[in-house]
DNA sequence: CCCTCATGATTAC
DNA sequence: TAATCCTGAGGGG
């Protein structure tokens, strides 16, 4: 049940255990036609928002989404029996990664690379990390243009914020728990409209601080001094203040806010 | 043991 | 709006 900083997480562990090196891929249940990769070079793991994409030596990229049941499991010992189901094995010497119920595994041409790409908003956690950094800035998009492309798309939805967040083309590797606790640390009401450059800037630069606190610590980090606490998603009352957590219905999800901590209107 | 729900998203109706 | 994908966690019996 992957938000996308646990994608970023397995991406980078990926890409430090495979990159550069040629990979056994199999596909246990059968489901994914892994012969075009079997015994090729990994080039790199990429993830963008929920997104991953398997970079492979002459083979079309590999695009795997997790949605909300799909994991990985490693391996230490690559010759573990993989548990049945598995869709994907890709194995070095050292480590065995398993895909189990991913929502998408598939060879990516170009032009689906295009469309995801445009389908794809601003990532709080591109340009984050050093592999990020030196990709995007070749292509000119330094953090502050891109948080400048973030409040651009936000602004633009129109919708409630709590429903703009959520859609991955306005930002991408956003979720539901991290919609109730970014919004939460924003004090913004998710039904909140027209909240303005302002506080659309500073929501911004909390699910760049917060989603990279959770990347690395594997876990929605909400508040730094009690990493396993959350505010409001999925509480009876406010970490906060004690108010009862009003809960509804959002772009199809549960939202949760504090009716006295978090406002419509910005101030 | 069985049932429901979920940190997602597409597809069909 | 509902069904679907089909795992894991958690609650009830």
């Amino acid at each position: 049940m992957p938000e996308g900083h646990l994608v970023h997480r397995y991406a980078d562990e990926q890409h430090e255990a495979l990159a550069g090196r040629a990979v056994r891929a199999t596909s246990p249940q059968g489901r994914f036609d892994a012969r075009p990769y079997d015994g090729r070079v990994v080039e790199g793991v990429e993830a963008l928002g929920k997104h991953l994409l398997y970079w492979v030596e002459d083979a079309p990229p590999i695009h795997v989404h997790l949605g909300m049941q799909g994991l990985f499991l490693r391996y230490d010992d690559p010759a573990a029996e993989p548990r049945k189901g598995t869709r994907l094995r890709l194995a070095t010497g050292e480590a065995a990664f398993d895909l189990i119920a991913p929502a998408r595994c598939e060879p990516m041409d170009e032009r689906a690379l295009a469309a995801l790409r445009a389908a794809t908003g601003p990532d709080p956690l591109r340009g984050d990390t050093d592999r990020g950094t030196d990709r995007d800035t070749d292509r000119g998009t330094d953090r502050d243009t891109i948080r400048e492309e973030a409040v651009r798309r936000l602004l633009a939805a129109r919708t409630a914020v709590g429903a703009a967040v959520l859609d991955q083309s306005v930002w991408s590797g956003v979720g539901n728990a991290w919609r109730a606790e970014l919004l939460f640390l924003t004090g913004l009401d998710p039904g909140a409209r027209d909240i303005g450059p302002e506080a659309a800037g500073r929501l911004w630069d909390t699910a760049v601080r917060y989603l990279a606190l959770g990347r690395d610590a594997g876990q929605v980090v909400s508040d730094p001094d009690a990493p396993d606490e959350r505010w409001v998603y999925k509480r009876e009352r406010c970490r906060r203040c004690g108010a009862a957590i009003r809960t509804w219905t959002l772009a199809s999800r549960t939202a949760y806010a504090c009716p006295a901590d978090q406002r419509l209107h910005a101030i």
